[in-house]
DNA sequence: TCGCCTTTGAAGGAT
DNA sequence: ATCCTTCAAAGGCGA
C-alpha cells in the first residue's frame, strides 16, 4: 500500500506544480540570502497591496516572473537535499556524523536534566531533551537506538500513526527526527542512578534496551560541534550558529540524553542562545531546562532567563511545594507556523526594515503559505514532534492549564464587537501593517499553500508528496487581509472538518462588508483572517486523521486523487452569508 | 509597565 | 461534530 506510485510526492501528478513550489520556497530563501530585495520588496508591497485586486491574474504572471528568479535556487535546494541525504547517510552509515562536514551543526546530546516541575519523576529527565530549535539538530541513529529497531518505522514515533518512509521520498525529516518516546522517555533516568527506563505513561520502569544506550557512545567528543545539522536547511540562520558543546555534555551515557534531530529541532527553538554555550555543568549537572517551562515568576521570557528558574529549581533537590505554588507555566507547544516564525523572523527583520513583530507576522503568515507543501511539512512535522515531546515531558499538562496566565489576552472587544466594527476595523486593519515602505514579504506568497493543512497537518505532510494546491488554489493569491474583526476567525468551512478552528460568524462581516481587499486566501490552512469561505468537495478529514507520520503513500494517494478533483473542479467560494 | 497588534496552528471547553 | 476561545513567539507601540 505504500508505495501506490512509488514517486512519493512526485507521483501525484504535480510534479510540474511541485517544481514549482520548490521554487517558491527556493525563492523566498534566495531572497533572504541575496538580498536582492529590493526588487523583491518592491514586488511584495506591490503585491500585498493589489493583491487583492489582482487575485487570479498576479498570481499567473507572479508565477510566471518568479519562476526565473527562482532557478537558480533549484541548486540551493538541491543542496540542501544533499545536506540531508549526507547526514541521512552519515547516520546510516554508523558513521554518525563521525567527519564533521557541515561545522556549522555541532552534535548534540542532551545531558541528563531534569525537570525540576515534574514531581512525578517519571517524566523529569526527559524534559531536559526538550530544547530549542537554534540548537544543533542531533538525531540518534534512528534504528540503532530504538527498541524496534527493525521495524521500518521507529515505533517511537508511532504516535498512532505509523510513519511510511517512502522509499524513494523519504521524507527529510523523518529519518532524522525520529524520535523516540523511548529514548526520551520521560522515565528515563540517568543510568548510573537507576538502570531503569520509566516507562512514561505507565510509569513503570524498564530496563533500557542495550540499543538504547550504545548508540550514543559513538559520538566522539572531537566530533562534536562540527557536525552538520542535519536539518540546516530548515534553519537558515540559525543552522550557521556553531554551538560549542560541553564534551561532558556529550558523554552523558544516557541514551535519553542523546539529541535528535527531532529534539533539537524542537529544542532550537525555545532555548535561547544563551543557552548554547553555557557552562558546562550548566548542561550536565543543572541540566537544561525545558523551554516550555516558565516560571512565573518571570513573565514569559524564554530568552535566558527561563533557564535560571528550572535550573534553580534543580538544583534545589527537593522541588517541594514550592513548585506547586509556584507551579512553573509550561508553556503550549510551538505549532508548525510558530516553527516557522521563530526561523524566519529575523530573516524577514533583515530584508524588511520592518521591526513590529505585528507586521512581521503578517509577512510571515503570507511566507508561511507560500512555502511548498514539503517545506511546510517539516514544520508540521517538527510541531508534532515538539507537541509528542511535550506530552511525553508534561504528561498531564493541558493547553487549558495556561489559560488566564497570559495577561489577558483577549480583547474584550471581541465578544462586544458588532458588525458594524467589522467594517470599520477592517479597512483600518488592511495593511495596517504593512507599510508601503516595509513591505517585504516575498513576492512568492500568493501561492496557495495547503488547503488543508493545519486542518490536517497530515495533509501539509502529506503534501510534499501530496498535489501541490493546484493552480486554481496556486492563482489565489494570499491577502494581507485584515482580520476583520479582532480576532474573529474566519475559516473555509471545508466539508470534512478543516483545521480545528473554523468559520465564523465574523466571516460574513468581512465578506460582504468591507474588507477592502478581500482576497481569497485560498490555501491557507486554517487561517482566521479571511473571510471568504472556500468550500471544497473534498473532506479532507477523510483523507488525513491527525497525522503524525510523514507522507505516506497512502496519504498521498488520497490527495492525488484529491488533487484531481481540485482540477477538475475549480473551487467554489462562497462567503458564509452573515447569520 | 503592561497589553495590543499580528500571524497560524493546536487544544479543549462549549454548544 | 462543530464552534469558539485561548495560547504559543516576538517586538514595536501606545496608554
Amino acid at each position: 500500500m505504500p508505495q501506490l506510485n512509488g514517486g512519493g510526492g512526485d507521483d501525484l501528478g504535480a510534479n510540474d506544480e511541485m517544481i514549482s513550489f520548490k521554487d517558491e520556497g527556493e525563492q523566498e530563501e534566495k531572497i533572504s540570502e541575496n538580498v536582492s530585495a529590493e526588487r523583491d520588496l518592491d514586488d511584495v508591497k506591490s503585491s500585498l497591496v493589489n493583491e487583492s485586486e489582482n487575485n487570479s491574474s498576479s498570481s499567473d504572471s507572479e508565477q510566471a516572473e518568479r519562476r526565473p528568479q527562482t532557478r537558480p535556487d533549484s541548486e540551493s535546494y538541491e543542496k540542501t537535499r544533499d545536506y540531508f541525504s549526507e547526514a541521512l547517510r552519515r547516520q546510516q552509515d554508523g558513521g554518525f556524523f563521525k567527519s564533521p562536514h557541515y561545522p556549522g551543526y555541532p552534535f548534540l546530546m542532551i545531558p541528563d536534566l531534569t525537570n525540576p516541575y515534574l514531581s512525578n519523576g517519571s517524566l523529569s529527565p526527559s524534559a531536559r531533551t526538550y530544547l530549542q530549535m537554534k540548537w544543533p539538530l542531533l538525531d540518534v541513529p534512528g534504528s540503532a537506538a530504538l527498541k524496534d529497531s527493525r521495524s521500518p518505522t521507529p515505533g517511537h514515533l508511532s504516535n498512532k500513526v505509523p510513519v511510511v518512509q517512502h522509499a524513494h521520498h523519504v521524507h527529510p525529516l523523518t529519518p532524522l527526527i525520529t524520535y523516540s518516546n523511548e529514548h526520551f522517555s520521560p522515565g528515563t533516568p540517568p543510568s548510573h542512578l537507576s538502570p531503569e527506563i520509566l516507562d512514561p505513561k505507565t510509569g513503570i520502569p524498564r530496563t533500557p534496551h542495550p540499543s538504547e544506550l550504545s548508540p550514543y557512545y559513538p559520538l566522539s567528543p572531537g566530533a562534536v560541534g562540527s557536525i552538520a545539522h542535519p536539518l540546516g536547511w530548515l534553519m537558515p540562520q540559525q543552522g550557521q550558529h556553531m554551538y560549542s558543546i560541553p564534551p561532558g555534555g556529550f558523554r552523558h551515557p544516557y541514551p535519553a540524553l542523546a539529541m535528535n534531530a527531532s529534539m533539537s529541532s524542537l529544542v532550537s527553538s525555545r532555548f535561547s542562545p544563551h543557552m548554547v554555550t553555557p557552562p558546562p555543568h550548566s548542561l550536565h549537572q543543572t541540566g537544561i531546562p525545558h523551554p516550555a517551562i516558565v516560571s512565573p515568576a518571570i513573565k514569559q521570557e524564554p530568552s535566558g532567563d527561563n533557564i535560571s528558574p528550572s535550573m534553580h529549581a534543580r538544583k534545589s533537590p527537593v522541588p517541594p511545594k514550592k513548585e506547586e505554588d509556584k507551579k512553573p507555566h509550561i508553556k503550549k507547544p510551538l505549532n508548525a507556523f510558530m516553527l516557522y516564525m521563530k526561523e524566519m523572523r529575523a530573516k524577514v527583520v533583515a530584508e524588511c526594515t520592518l521591526k513590529e513583530s505585528a507586521a512581521i507576522n503578517q509577512i510571515l503568515g503570507r511566507r508561511w503559505h507560500s512555502l511548498s507543501r514539503e517545506e511546510q511539512a517539516k514544520y508540521y512535522e517538527l510541531a508534532r514532534k515538539e507537541r509528542q515531546l511535550h506530552s511525553q515531558l508534561y504528561p498531564g499538562w493541558s493547553a487549558r492549564d495556561n489559560y488566564g496566565k497570559r495577561k489577558k489576552r483577549k480583547r474584550e472587544n471581541k465578544p462586544d464587537s458588532k458588525p458594524e466594527d467589522f467594517s470599520i476595523r477592517s479597512k483600518k486593519q488592511c495593511v495596517q501593517y504593512l507599510p508601503s515602505e516595509k513591505m517585504c514579504d516575498s513576492p512568492a506568497s500568493s501561492h496557495g499553500s495547503m488547503l488543508d493543512s493545519p486542518a490536517t497537518p497530515s495533509a501539509a505532510l502529506a503534501s510534499p508528496a501530496a498535489p501541490a494546491a493546484t493552480h486554481s488554489e496556486q492563482a489565489q493569491p494570499l491577502s494581507l487581509t485584515t482580520k476583520p474583526e479582532g480576532r474573529m476567525h474566519h475559516h473555509f468551512s471545508l466539508p470534512g472538518k478543516a483545521s480545528g478552528s473554523t468559520s465564523s460568524s465574523s466571516s460574513s462581516s468581512s465578506s460582504s462588508s468591507s474588507q477592502p481587499t478581500i482576497s481569497i486566501p485560498i490555501g491557507t490552512s486554517g487561517s482566521h483572517s479571511t473571510t471568504p469561505i472556500l468550500t471544497r468537495p473534498i473532506p479532507f478529514t477523510s483523507l488525513h486523521p491527525p497525522m503524525l507520520s510523514p507522507p505516506s503513500p497512502f496519504h498521498q494517494a488520497a490527495l492525488h486523487s484529491h488533487h484531481a478533483l481540485f482540477q477538475s473542479q475549480p473551487l467554489s467560494l462562497v462567503t458564509k452569508p452573515t447569520e
